[in-house]
DNA sequence: GTGAATGATTTCGT
DNA sequence: ACGAAATCATTCAC
């Protein structure tokens, strides 16, 4: 028997007739002159219909007389029974429903009916998990705005930044900003959710205490109050879907501001970008750096290794694009490599150790592998034991660097030959780079009679070096510097290279 | 404000 | 997967 039927049964409903009311006659308190209860009935109807019309003072006075009205139980009785037809019997399977019906109250002879206080999670439960909120708490939940607090958000957004690629000591910052303000999302976020639960169960009770006042003047089957909590939930569902879709907005567009490669672009510090041009123009023919050249690039200039490929796939299709946009900052680089490179000689011809061939490298150059392989390849040529692969393509760039230096300064007779080496330097007809030419195709025999460097001559390349200098080239070394520099780098590794084949200077 | 420079991304071919 | 080319989006110098 549910609570209805225990109610109705209270009142004595299903008597035949108005048995309710029969009783009050019966038992003598409902009067003796049937018009005048008539008129009783009639009155007390009259004064339920228009109490929304009084004041709230006066309503509840009404309501508080109409409760005491002798005829009430039996108006209540008569309500019960019409309800009774009109509205079948409520199901009991509902969370609301068993947990109205397990709690130990029932109707009271007076039409009290003690309402428990609906828990939204109970409410909730019943609810199909909707497919938009799913998606949406899932989000939340991985940008670490929902769920534990500790490490959620700084987690992801540190696993949004590893995606994103990060730029070194400048990401802490920007990281620690973006920490910052995930976590004002997140307590503006909880804050509202929680704002939005109270609310929703202070609504639910004061709808509940409504109810409750009213099931003293009418009968309010469970069905009726599950309805009414649904209702309210429902609103307050979706309230809260568009607060978390505002969130995750707003997560998202925190997200794009900091984390968004293109957006925090910054530039390459000043000696990055000098570390990444010395490879670039010191590998000129082959700028195609190994994975572990990149790996050593990204080390010193402190980015990641994606970026040293991003900056020499830009730099390759920017050079040879405008090559003479960048004539004066190869020639920069070209000196500045054989300036070092002649520092490699002469610690290496002053120790003459083999033993230490890396110890070169004046302030700014490149460090790596690159002056050591030059030396020990000069020690190669000296002992005529060459042998190409890594140590051939080394002073092949060196090589390159000297001749680019040489070209520019207009040391070459034969403009054509000049044209043919280095304008542009080490890009094939086809447009792309050459595979990086090994010491022996360099001075192959099909480039033997037409290359020049072995017949330009020391006055050549100091008038060359002279004239350039006056025209105010770009070369950062003072004139001494740069010719002597030059001429015993060229006199000691490609001439000792070149006499190799063709035997004479 | 504007244009050049530049780092990153996308698209496409190999 | 890597590189070329085109493009985007930002920075920077003027």
């Amino acid at each position: 028997m549910d609570d209805q039927t225990r109610l109705m049964h209270s009142h004595g409903v299903g008597m035949a007739g108005h048995p309710g009311l029969a009783q009050h006659m019966q038992d003598g308190t409902a009067g003796t002159d049937g018009e005048g209860r008539k008129q009783d009935i009639g009155d007390i109807l009259q004064q339920i219909m228009t109490i929304t019309d009084q004041s709230l003072d006066e309503a509840q006075a009404r309501k508080h007389a109409l409760n005491c009205h002798r005829m009430k139980p039996a108006l209540f009785n008569v309500l019960c029974e019409i309800k009774e037809k009109t509205d079948p019997a409520p199901s009991a399977t509902s969370e609301i429903t068993r947990c109205i019906t397990s709690q130990p109250r029932a109707w009271s002879r007076d039409g009290n009916l003690s309402i428990p206080v609906l828990s939204i999670r109970g409410g909730q439960e019943e609810e199909p998990p909707d497919p938009q909120l799913m998606r949406l708490d899932n989000m939340l939940l991985a940008e670490g705005v929902a769920g534990p607090e500790k490490g959620g958000g700084s987690a992801a957004a540190a696993a949004a930044a590893a995606a994103a690629g990060g730029v070194g000591a400048d990401n802490s910052t920007e990281h620690s900003d973006y920490r910052a303000k995930l976590s004002q999302i997140r307590q503006i976020y909880h804050t509202e959710l929680e704002k939005y639960e109270q609310a929703c169960n202070e609504f639910t009770t004061h709808v509940m205490n409504l109810l409750r006042e009213q099931s003293r003047t009418r009968p309010i089957s469970p069905k009726e109050i599950e309805r009414m909590v649904s209702i309210i939930h429902r609103k307050f569902n979706s309230i809260q879907m568009q607060l978390k879709q505002s969130t995750c907005e707003a997560v998202m567009i925190l997200r794009s501001r900091f984390l968004d490669a293109r957006r925090k672009r910054r530039n390459f510090n000043k000696q990055a970008t000098e570390i990444l041009n010395e490879y670039f123009y010191s590998h000129l023919s082959n700028p195609y750096p190994s994975e572990e050249a990149k790996e050593e690039l990204a080390k010193k200039c402190s980015i990641t290794m994606s970026q040293v490929s991003n900056w020499f796939g830009n730099k390759r299709i920017r050079y040879k694009k405008n090559i003479g946009k960048f004539q004066e900052e190869a020639n920069m680089y070209a000196a500045r490599t054989a300036v070092s490179a002649t520092n490699v000689s002469a610690q290496g011809s002053q120790a003459n150790s083999p033993s230490t061939p890396n110890s070169a490298g004046s302030a700014g150059s490149f460090n790596m592998s690159n002056s050591g392989d030059l030396f020990m390849s000069v020690q190669s040529l000296n002992g005529d034991s060459y042998q190409g692969g890594q140590v051939g393509a080394n002073i092949q760039s060196q090589v390159d660097t000297l001749r680019h230096v040489i070209s520019q300064t207009g040391g070459y007779s034969d403009s054509l030959a000049a044209s043919q080496m280095y304008s542009p330097q080490g890009i094939n007809t086809n447009g792309g780079w050459q595979d990086a030419p090994t010491p022996s195709s360099v001075t192959s025999p099909t480039e033997g009679p037409g290359s020049h460097i072995g017949r330009v001559t020391v006055k050549e390349m100091q008038d060359s070096l002279m004239q350039r200098e006056k025209q105010d080239c770009c070369f950062m070394l003072d004139k001494e510097n740069t010719f002597f520099y030059l001429l015993e780098f060229f006199m000691t590794f490609p001439i000792v290279f070149h006499h190799r084949h063709y035997g004479s200077f």
